[in-house]
DNA sequence: ACCTGAACACCGTTCAAGT
DNA sequence: ACCTGAACACCGTTCAAGT
């Protein structure tokens, strides 16, 4: 079978095309299955022994897009975190990171699936690398909340990891289970850290505003 | 080829046999992927096509083993709340049960991850029911705190949404990555009911007991 | 050096045929 | 009524061969 665009470029650019590719089906069709290598190879222009030339098989393929979505997350937050810690209002900076991490998740369902999706034993020390970019930045967050006073937890590191599991639970759960009457994340982000970073919440405050004033 | 065990009864004892295999095999190799319909067939002693007279594809069978899973999450909730709540100590209650869920998913990875790795499109009433009995409980278990008057919480069922949410991701989380230095789950489940439902710490406590003899 | 054509062993599923 | 044998269209992967 003759293909319609037959390769161009003899420079290791298929390489970048290949992931694009399979990055983007893994967007349209969020279920891994579906992204198959002659899929991929297909909409790139080329057969499929010609993917093999770049990467050992399929598994390392998706370890390479996982790695650059990694690095997508770790961009959104680092932005949505600079504006507030700028001011100097940690807690505000806390907010703004889980939030981004949650929108960017449900912006990119598949792809935030398949970043965890990944085997256990098959486990890369290159994804846990990247993951801990995401992680890190989340203690360090909560370590400035401290500072300024307005967290009154003992341990960063432990306190982080409770967080994120929750983030990573809110993330999976409300894109996979969504006829669910979910509350609003912005409310659910605000009690998690309110309840468990201990910073202090808008709406526990409003609440308590008005009930005061009822009584 | 010649099968060495061939289908003895005539009855549908047999659909119950490949669930059976389904269930053990997704057991011993936790990959999807590895539980291949004819391992089960061949598990079972019978070929292929046999299986299509019980279940229409192998998506029906995948869901027919999370409804069991399901039930047995249930049940093991429900035994572990049932003696804690006997004796009216609902925050007890609430925290076992929770346990319960993560020892549950601890022991059976496989099982747990397959309950929530089904496809959003192609996801069944017959999977929110079940799911909504686990959280059912998981609401019940709030209430009763707030009868009792250690959870100062508002909303039962927003409050349970974020809980399981937590849980859900501990669950994933601590499975999947298994190189993390994560705190023991009780503390973890400590913290969460004690932020965020509200209920007694005894961890907190103790802790604030220490800082008070120290000064 | 880079890519193709053709094949391998697998997969889920179907269908005619056997008892 | 229940199961098998053989085939279908797919999949990931490999290998000799082309330029």
């Amino acid at each position: 079978m003759n293909r319609e665009r037959r390769a161009r470029g003899h420079g290791d650019e298929l390489r970048e095309e290949l992931l694009d590719a399979a990055e983007s089906l893994l967007a349209e069709r969020d279920d891994e299955r579906q992204v198959t290598i002659r899929a991929i190879v297909d909409r790139v222009g080329v057969t499929p022994p010609a993917l093999y030339l770049h990467f050992a098989n399929k598994q390392e393929l998706v370890k390479a897009v996982v790695g650059r979505r990694f690095a997508a997350l770790g961009a959104a937050i680092e932005h949505a975190v600079a504006d507030p810690a700028d001011r100097g209002e940690a807690a505000a900076a806390l907010r703004a990171g889980c939030l981004a991490y949650l929108d960017w998740a449900r912006e990119n369902p598949g792809g935030y699936a398949v970043l965890f999706r990944v085997r256990r034993d098959t486990q890369l020390v290159t994804t846990e690398e990247v993951a801990s970019v995401a992680f890190d930045s989340l203690v360090g967050g909560i370590r400035a909340c401290q500072e300024a006073g307005v967290s009154g937890v003992d341990d960063a590191r432990a306190t982080a990891a409770l967080v994120w599991a929750s983030l990573h639970g809110l993330a999976t759960l409300t894109s996979l289970r969504t006829q669910f009457p979910w509350p609003p994340l912005e409310t659910m982000v605000d009690d998690l850290l309110h309840g468990v970073v201990g910073i202090p919440s808008k709406r526990v405050q409003a609440r308590l505003g008005a009930s005061e004033e009822q009584a």
